[in-house]
DNA sequence: CGGTGCCTTGAACTCACTCAACGCGCGTGG
DNA sequence: CCACGCGCGTTGAGTGAGTTCAAGGCACCG
């Protein structure tokens, strides 16, 4: 890495408050790696070699079981991934590879949990983090157990919209395949989900999205802050 | 709290390396309490006024949505729950009932918050129990993307052979409603399938469980290491 | 212009849910 | 001691949500 990228670095809210000798000795033994568009970053059940931490671009957590395969979840910039399998040295339960190009700054696990066994302020910041994601998981979870696909469409749409400025119009942020999966149906039922949508002023044209009418979409999901809720 | 009851708190793996002066300070604010059967300790959506320790019984943690329900886990005596929701100072996203009278031990939040600012100990430990329990939850969160309702019977059926001792013999830990509600399905799919099972080698009468034929079994389950592993 | 990939649409089928009835074991009260 | 009610589990039948397979439309890109 470079200087500059290494300053850059050092910004990371993982890093808030930890000592900087011990960020230091991370960042010396880190890399910070391009990735193309479609490229395996991570195998599940690999033993768990690199935190990492996007920097940017977009990655699909995925994991395969059978014939069939479903992802788990999509993130973006300034998240980590496998926090989890790193400090308690296990393998890697989802598989992870990019969607767009993207740049992922790949900390060595050994790094990490010598900062973790050695610094108060970056342990805790790993436990918030991790409780953020557990919360995350505890939603999703709920989210699949107590919901029609049509009801996960919908609250999708909602949290989605207010995610990016509750303006009533965005963009998908990805392929609608991509999104069926995380969803946790089949492309084609999404597309019949969509189409479900439009009696409720939902109107999608390729990646656009514009709700029309609130109240109706907000009558069929049925949010709810324990399954929805934004922040953690 | 009792004397000796507070040395056998002092026990808890929880503890293990925390100094006694935060140990001390936690566990005199606390209060072990007994629960009779049925009675509902914590409901999804209230603030996190204490984390949970069961030293007996058996606790189910559940969330309901509309007018459905599901179990989310169903967890015994050593383990604590809703840990990230007191370190972040949220909201619980589950309920948690006594399916058997209980003794839980209660350590207000405040208490904890503290002990996890200042003491590093106790902060790697909070982080280590996240991580398993993060882990776990995508575990079940794969369960039931992945695999269909005799999968994840055939599963379970095996992993709790193996976790009660590996005998092709055990007994039904809770009521079969329960462990329907807990695999994601209606009891009487849980019925059917666990008729599905004689093929296979499993008989069921009542609480008990008797494998005669674990290839089989195993054959039909296809256990998967990154899902079942019970290492966490 | 003709691919190729993504999405949509249609139709058949399957898995799981719902509703309803029934059996069974158990505890309660007559 | 028996009758009864109740909770739990099973079984059956009908329905519905979601999957699978197949074909077709459409945009993008050579």
């Amino acid at each position: 890495m470079r200087h500059d990228e290494i300053e850059e670095m050092r910004t990371l809210p993982l890093f808030v408050g930890v000592a900087s000798t011990h960020v230091e000795s991370m960042l010396r033994a880190s890399f910070l790696q391009r990735f193309p568009a479609h490229v395996e970053l991570a195998r599940e059940g690999d033993p768990a070699d690199f935190l990492h931490v996007i920097i940017d671009g977009q990655i699909e957590m995925y994991s395969a079981y059978r014939d069939r395969e479903t992802t788990i979840s999509v993130i973006g910039p300034g998240h980590s991934f496998i926090v989890a399998a790193v400090i308690l040295d296990r393998v890697y339960l989802k598989s992870a590879r990019a969607l767009l190009p993207s740049r992922v700054l790949l900390i060595p696990a050994e790094a990490v949990r010598r900062s973790f066994g050695e610094d108060a302020a970056f342990s805790r910041a790993l436990a918030l983090e991790l409780a953020g994601a557990y919360r995350s998981v505890v939603r999703e979870l709920k989210n699949q157990k107590l919901r029609s696909s049509l009801e996960r469409l919908a609250n999708w749409v909602l949290t989605h919209d207010g995610e990016s400025g509750g303006t009533g119009r965005f963009e998908l942020p990805f392929d609608k395949k991509v999104l069926a999966s995380r969803l946790g149906m089949a492309p084609e039922v999404l597309s019949r989900s969509i189409a479900a949508l439009i009696p409720y002023g939902v109107k999608v044209s390729g990646r656009a999205v514009e709700i029309s009418d609130m109240g109706a979409l907000t009558g069929l999901a049925h949010p709810s802050p324990t399954i929805d809720g934004t922040v953690s």
